[in-house]
DNA sequence: CTGCTTGCAAAAACTTTGCATTAAG
DNA sequence: CTTAATGCAAAGTTTTTGCAAGCAG
């Protein structure tokens, strides 16, 4: 882990990091901070955001507002990828598609933009039962 | 406005909607309720949630949470379009694009989806001045 | 009348900030 | 040593909830 960008390899964040690579899928800074109070009890909640977002803006965590509650950040991978959402079981896929990434490149550029980055997220139903309420109705 | 889906069409409710109609592009709960409290002094915060989040999930009006602060909203018109934010002067631009849907509805089929909903939100830099901090970093 | 709606206040959920102390480099 | 990083508590934001009173149908 290059941490060597001008911020400081501590042993708080190394417990941090390694809290972060046992945790699955798209945890919040709560998940974070729970399973991190069993190695080190005396954590701040303010560290762990501080910290996660200094990673997320270092560009080694993403962040998304999947749900619409707390922020959920995972592991930046070396290939992106957007996600699906189940509007029943609330259950998250993870697809990617390189001519949905080049199209968007383009309508930037179009608009005079340079595409630095994007979030999509797409909502649906598993081909089960029905919505049991007016769905979660989300457009955009 | 046909609220009649089974819900009361309140005098309230008439003013919230009013309020909504004179507001621009993507508004907040709170620009919505400062706007009302000039015609309907009485209303509640409370109210205004309820109320927004009710037309949002009967589709008159759609969410986004651009900026990561407050869920914003707007009027749900009849072609459906997604936003380009500038990182610098966080200005919200609109577009749209049917073959990004076409495909969007696609991947959700082969992973055994019907699409009911997506949100798309790019990210880019307006040509002009370099990004003063580490650019707001957001990836999914 | 009946029960959906509303306003208010309190609480909950989520995030940021100030500051004295600690520790990395 | 110097100063970024941390823990804690307090404050800030945004959203939800409980309830009695108010209205639409």
């Amino acid at each position: 882990m290059l941490k060597k960008e001008g911020f400081r390899l501590t042993g708080t964040r190394r417990s941090l990091v390694k809290a972060i690579l046992s945790l699955e899928g798209h945890w919040t800074i709560q998940d974070t901070a729970t399973k991190l109070k069993k190695d080190l009890p005396s954590i701040g909640i303010a560290t762990v955001y501080r910290t996660v977002q200094l990673l997320a803006r270092l560009g080694l965590l993403s962040e998304s507002r999947i749900g619409g509650g707390a922020a959920r950040y995972e592991v930046a991978d070396a290939h992106h990828h957007d996600h699906l959402t189940c509007n029943q079981c609330g259950q998250i896929f993870e697809f990617e598609n390189d001519q949905i990434e080049r199209l968007q490149s383009l309508v930037a550029k179009q608009l005079g933009f340079k595409l630095a980055d994007h979030r999509m997220e797409l909502y649906g139903d598993c081909t089960r039962k029905k919505c049991p309420n007016l769905g979660r109705g989300r457009k955009s």
